[in-house]
RNA sequence: GCGGGUAUGGCGGAACUGGUAGACGCGCCAGACUCAAAAUCUGGUUUCCUUACGGAAGUGGGGGUUCGAUUCCCUCUACCCGCACCA
C-alpha cells in the first residue's frame, strides 16, 4: 500500500542534512558571542579503530544536549577529539610490526569516518589529538611549571609494576591486584618515579565534592571513599634495643585511637619499613620474612585471607606515656608502607586484627575502653577472655588520667598530652596517594627532564620544548624502546653541558585526559596550553558526560590538574566539570557453544527457547547480558545498524526505553520499532503538506496537547530523561493520527511541526527533513525550541479519583475551582459509592481538590 | 567485612512534593488490506473469578504510619556496583 515516495529515505536525507551542516560550519562555537555559553563535552575517545556502541551511546546523549541548548539560544561549545596515547598502539607495533604514529593516525581517520554519518553536532575545527607533538608540548611546560610550584617532585618509591606491559600503574590502577588493563597480578618494585602531588589539594578535592551538586550522588561518594580523610595522632615511641639500652631514635606510628594508647601491647611495623631493612641487614630471618611478605602480598589475589604473620625484631618500644612500658617492636605482613607512618601500634582489645594478631603470639590484652552503660569490670574480663575487639566509641577505662571520658573527649585529651611531653601530634591522614606518573613506554609523552651527573635532574629549558619522541624506534623485545633507543637519550646538560642522559619515561596516559577539555577552548594557541580568556569564557564544562569506570580516575585526576593550573596561573578555576553524567553499558546476551567458544549475536539462531549457531547448526547456551566486549563476541557493530538502518533509528533506539544512567539491552526488536516511527512521522509530514499554514485554533484538544508536549519534552531534556522525552513526543505522533488533516488543517499542520521541532535534537534528521517538506525556507536548526502558553497546559475541568476506604470506586469530572462541597456532592452521587456505603452516611469525606475524594464509610 | 544502589505485567520501562499503578515502546493475540507474503492499519493484552455486568488481588517478602503508600518508616531476601588488612 505504501508507496516508494512515502517511505522515508534516510540514506538521502542523512547524507544531504550532514552536507548541508557541514558545508555551513553549524556547529562552530562562536567567539564573542552575546548569547550565553554551554559547554557540552563528551570523554574524548581512544582511537582503536573502530567505534562501539557505548561510543555511539555516549555521542547520541551528549548531541541531545548539545542540540537542544543550541536552539535554546546558547552559544555551545561542543568539540571533539583523540585520546591517542596509549598501550594498544605499541602493542599493535608489537604484534604486526606497525609504528605507533601511523596506526593511531590511521585509527582516528577511520573512527572519525564512522563518527561523521551519525550527524553529531560537533566544531570539528577543534579537533585535537593528544599524541601530536602541538599537544603535549604544553603539556610538558605545564609539567616543568608544577615543578617550580613544587606540585611534581621525585622520588624513589615501591611501585606496582606490570609485569606484562613492563609499566607502572597508579594506585588506582590495580584492581583486585590485579593490572586494569592486562589482568596481571601486580608486583612490587622499587623505582624512581615522578609524582603530581595530588595529596597537597586532599581536603579542598574531598571538601569540594559538596559543591558539585550536578554529579551524581554515587560519583561523589566514591571519590569521597578514596581520599578518605581521618583524624588522628602521630605518636613516637622511643625504641630500646634487646639489651635494654635506649637507641636514640624512635619510631613513628600513625592511629586514629589515640584513647587506647594505654591498651598498648606492641608495635609493628611494615616490611618495606626502613628500619625493618635496617634491621634485615644483620638479621638472615628477617630477610627471608620480608622477602615472603612481599612474595605473598603481590602474587596472590587472596589478601583478605592471608593470615597475619609478624617477626619479633627484639626491640621494644617504650609507652609515651608510662615509665617501664615496653611494648615489643615486630614487623607484620600486614601492616602498610604508604598509610601513616608505614607503623602502628597494636591494641588488641579495640582493634580486631590486632586481637588477631596478639592471640596468634600470646601477647597480652587489655580492656581501655567499655561501653556506656553496664558493668566495666565484667565487660573487661569478657573482653580480656575472649577473641573478639570491641571497636566502638565508649568511655575510657584502665588509662590513668582519660579514665572516664568519652571516645572522642579521650582522643582530644590524649593528643594534648602527647603534644605536651613532645612525643607526638595531633594530625590528618588522607588514604590518596600522590598520583605517580612516571611510565616504562614508548608511546606517551616524553617527560622533560634530562639527568646529570653532576646536576641531577635538570629541566628540559623551554626553548628545547617539546621533546619530541623520535621515530626510528624499534619494538621487537618487550619493555620500553626510548630506553634502547642508541641517541635519543644522549644530550648535553642544560646546566653545565657535560654529557647527560634524557628521561626515557613518559607520561600515565591520564595526565593528557587531565587537561584536554581546556585545551579545546583555544586548540590552536602555539605559545601556550590555552588562551586563558578563552578558557576562562567556556570553563567550567556545563554537561560533561562519560562512563561512570572514570569515575575516580579521569575526574579524580582532571579535578587535581585545575587546581595545579590555577596554582600556576593558566586559569582560575578549581572545578573542570559543573554537570556530570554518567551512563550505562550497552549490553548484550551472551552464547557460548558446548565447547565453551562464545558465538557472535549475527551468527545465533533462536528457536523455540534454544538458540543454534546458524551456521554449523550447534546448540548454544544462552548466557546472561553482558556489557558488549570483543572478548566475550557479544558486540553488534554500530556501522552495520547505520548503514541498514540510518542514524536516526539508531540515535533513537538509544535513546528509548532505558534511562541514559542505566544500561541499555541491544534488541534487533528495538531498532525496527525506531525505525517504523521514522517511518509514521514521515507519513504524517507528508499528510501535513497537504495543510494549509495558519493559525491554529488554540482551543483545540491537539493544540493543548501539543502545548503539553512542549513543556514536557523541554524538562525532560533539561533533566537529560531521554527516554521520557521520547515516550511524550510519540504520545503527541499517536494523538496526531487520532485527527484527520481535513477536519482541522492548520492543527494538523502545527501538531507535526510542533513534533519536528522536538524531534529536532533527539532524531535530527528526519526533523530537518520533515520542516523542509513542510516548505520552511529556513532549516530547523536555525529554529529557536518552540515555547509554550502555560494557560494552554490545564484543562478547565479535572477528572478525580473517589475512594471509599482507599478503594478507588469511580471517577468524578469536576470544573477548576470548584469548591469542596460540589466534590463531596458529586463523589457522593456515584452509584460505586452509594452500593459501597450500603446506605448509611459516610463518617468522614477528605475532599484534595484537583486529586481526590476519600469517603470513610 | 565496610559503603552505596536496585527490585513495578511476558520484556524495557512510566507515575512531579503520598492521591485513578502499568504512560510510552517491544512482544504476543485477533481482525482489515493482499492470490499470498512483507509493509501498513484497527482492536485487545497485569493476574484470578465471571458468558457478561462486575468483583477480588496486585509495585521482591513481612510489618508499620495514613482517609489513602510504587512513593515515608522498620525488618528480611535477592541481585548489582565501589572499596577492601588504610591502623
Amino acid at each position: 500500500m505504501a508507496s516508494p515516495e512515502v517511505r522515508y529515505n534516510f540514506r538521502e536525507a542523512e547524507t544531504k542534512w550532514q552536507k548541508v551542516w557541514a558545508d555551513r560550519k553549524a556547529f562552530a562555537a562562536e567567539r564573542n558571542s552575546k548569547k550565553p555559553k554551554y559547554y557540552v563535552l563528551e570523554m574524548f575517545p581512544y582511537p582503536s579503530g573502530r567505534i562501539h556502541m557505548g561510543h555511539v551511546r555516549n555521542y547520541t546523549l551528549g548531541d541531545v544536549v548539545a542540540r537542544f541548548k543550541r536552539a535554546q539560544g546558547f552559544n555551545v561549545l561542543h568539540p571533539m577529539g583523540w585520546d591517542a596515547f596509549g598501550l594498544p598502539a605499541e602493542n599493535a607495533a608489537l604484534e604486526r610490526g606497525i609504528h605507533p604514529g601511523p596506526w593511531t593516525r590511521q585509527n582516528i581517520a577511520d573512527m572519525r569516518g564512522q563518527l561523521m554519518p551519525l550527524g553529531l553536532s560537533l566544531d570539528w575545527d577543534r579537533e585535537i589529538a593528544t599524541c601530536e607533538p602541538e599537544y603535549y608540548r604544553h603539556e610538558q611546560k605545564m609539567f616543568l611549571d608544577f615543578l617550580k610550584a613544587g606540585l611534581a617532585y621525585r622520588k624513589e618509591s615501591w611501585v606496582n609494576w606490570d609485569p606484562v606491559d613492563h609499566t607502572v600503574l597508579a594506585n588506582e590502577q590495580v584492581i583486585d591486584g590485579k593490572g586494569w588493563r592486562t589482568g596481571a597480578p601486580v608486583e612490587q618494585r622499587k623505582l624512581n618515579q615522578w609524582f603530581l602531588k595530588i595529596t597537597h589539594f586532599a581536603e579542598d578535592l574531598l571538601t569540594s565534592l559538596d559543591d558539585l551538586t550536578r554529579w551524581p550522588d554515587k560519583v561523589r561518594l566514591m571519590q569521597s571513599n578514596w581520599i578518605s580523610r581521618s583524624e588522628g595522632a602521630r605518636v613516637f615511641w622511643p625504641l630500646v634495643g634487646g639489651d635494654g639500652k635506649d637507641l636514640g631514635q624512635s619510631l613513628e606510628v600513625f592511629t586514629t585511637r589515640p584513647d587506647t594508647l594505654f591498651g598498648a601491647s606492641f608495635c609493628a611495623i611494615s616490611p618495606q619499613h626502613p628500619l625493618a631493612a635496617k634491621l634485615a641487614a644483620t638479621n638472615p630471618a628477617l630477610t627471608t620474612f620480608i622477602a615472603d611478605c612481599s612474595a605473598a602480598g603481590t602474587a596472590t589475589a587472596s589478601i583478605e585471607t592471608a593470615e597475619k604473620k609478624g617477626f619479633d625484631t627484639g626491640l621494644k618500644a617504650r609507652h609515651p606515656f608510662v615509665a617501664d612500658f615496653d611494648v615489643p617492636v615486630y614487623v607484620a605482613n600486614f601492616v602498610l608502607m604508604e598509610y601513616g607512618a608505614g607503623a602502628i601500634f597494636g591494641c588488641p582489645g579495640h582493634d580486631q586484627r590486632d586481637m588477631d594478631f596478639a592471640r596468634k603470639y600470646g601477647l597480652h590484652v587489655a580492656c581501655v575502653v567499655a561501653p556506656k552503660d553496664g558493668d566495666a569490670t565484667a565487660f573487661a574480663n569478657t573482653l580480656e577472655a575472649g577473641n573478639a575487639a570491641f571497636v566502638d566509641d565508649g568511655v575510657a577505662v584502665n588509662s590513668a588520667f582519660l579514665n572516664g571520658l568519652g571516645t572522642i573527649a579521650a582522643k582530644t585529651k590524649a593528643i594534648a598530652r602527647l603534644e605536651e611531653l613532645g612525643c607526638g601530634k595531633g594530625t590528618v591522614q588522607f588514604r590518596l596517594r600522590d598520583w605517580g606518573v612516571s611510565r616504562q613506554r614508548y608511546w606517551g609523552c616524553p617527560i622533560p627532564i634530562i639527568h646529570c651527573q653532576s646536576c641531577g635532574a635538570v629541566p628540559v629549558p623551554d626553548k628545547d620544548l617539546p621533546v619530541r619522541l623520535p621515530e626510528d624506534v624499534s619494538f621487537d623485545k618487550p619493555g620500553n624502546p626510548l630506553e634502547r633507543h642508541p641517541s635519543w637519550k644522549h644530550v648535553a646538560c642544560p646546566a653545565c653541558g657535560k654529557p647527560a642522559l634524557r628521561e626515557t619515561d613518559t607520561f600515565d596516559t591520564f595526565v593528557e585526559s587531565s587537561w584536554y577539555f581546556a585545551r579545546y577552548c583555544s586548540p590552536a594557541a602555539t605559545d601556550r596550553p590555552f588562551d586563558k580568556a578563552e578558557a576562562m569564557s567556556w570553563l567550567p564544562v556545563d554537561q560533561y558526560i562519560g562512563g561512570v569506570e572514570h569515575a575516580v580516575l579521569h575526574l579524580l585526576y582532571s579535578r587535581f590538574f585545575t587546581r595545579a593550573m590555577q596554582t600556576c596561573g593558566y586559569l582560575d578555576l578549581k572545578e573542570p566539570f559543573a554537570g556530570l553524567f554518567t551512563q550505562g553499558m550497552v549490553c548484550h546476551e551472551t552464547y557460548k557453544t558446548a565447547a565453551g567458544a562464545w558465538v557472535e549475536p549475527g551468527d545465533i539462531e533462536k528457536q523455540g527457547d534454544g538458540a543454534r549457531h546458524r551456521k554449523t547448526g550447534e546448540a548454544v547456551t544462552v548466557g546472561r547480558s553482558e556489557k558488549m566486549s570483543k572478548s566475550k563476541k557479544n558486540t553488534v557493530d554500530p556501522q552495520a545498524i547505520i548503514d541498514s538502518y540510518g542514524a536516526d533509528a539508531a540515535r533513537l533506539f538509544m535513546l528509548s526505553d532505558s534511562p541514559p544512567e542505566r544500561d541499555l539491552e541491544w534488541t534487533t526488536a528495538g531498532i525496527d520499532g525506531a525505525w517504523r516511527y521514522l517511518n509514521r512521522l514521515w507519513r504524517m509530514a507528508a499528510a501535513a503538506k497537504d495543510c494549509a499554514a495558519g493559525a491554529p485554533d488554540r482551543a483545540h484538544p491537539l493544540v493543548r496537547h501539543c502545548h503539553r508536549a512542549i513543556s514536557g519534552v523541554t524538562d525532560d531534556l533539561e533533566k537529560l530523561r531521554f527516554n521520557s522525552a521520547v515516550a511524550k513526543l510519540r504520545e503527541l505522533s499517536n494523538a496526531i493520527e487520532e485527527l484527520k488533516p481535513a477536519d482541522a488543517p492548520a492543527v494538523y499542520r502545527f501538531a507535526v511541526e510542533t513534533v519536528a521541532r522536538l524531534a529536532g535534537p533527539l532524531m535530527p534528521h528526519v526533523a530537518a527533513e520533515i520542516w523542509a517538506s513542510l516548505g520552511h525556507a529556513s532549516a530547523l536548526i536555525d529554529e529557536s525550541w518552540p515555547t509554550f502558553d502555560a494557560a494552554l497546559l490545564e484543562e478547565s475541568t479535572v477528572t478525580v479519583a473517589v475512594q471509599v476506604n482507599g478503594k478507588l470506586r469511580g471517577t468524578i469530572s469536576m470544573a477548576k475551582g470548584a469548591d469542596k462541597a460540589a466534590y463531596e456532592t458529586a463523589a457522593l452521587a456515584l452509584p460505586g459509592v452509594q452500593t459501597h456505603l450500603a446506605g448509611k452516611p459516610p463518617k468522614k469525606v477528605i475532599v484534595v481538590p484537583e486529586k481526590v475524594v476519600s469517603v470513610v464509610a
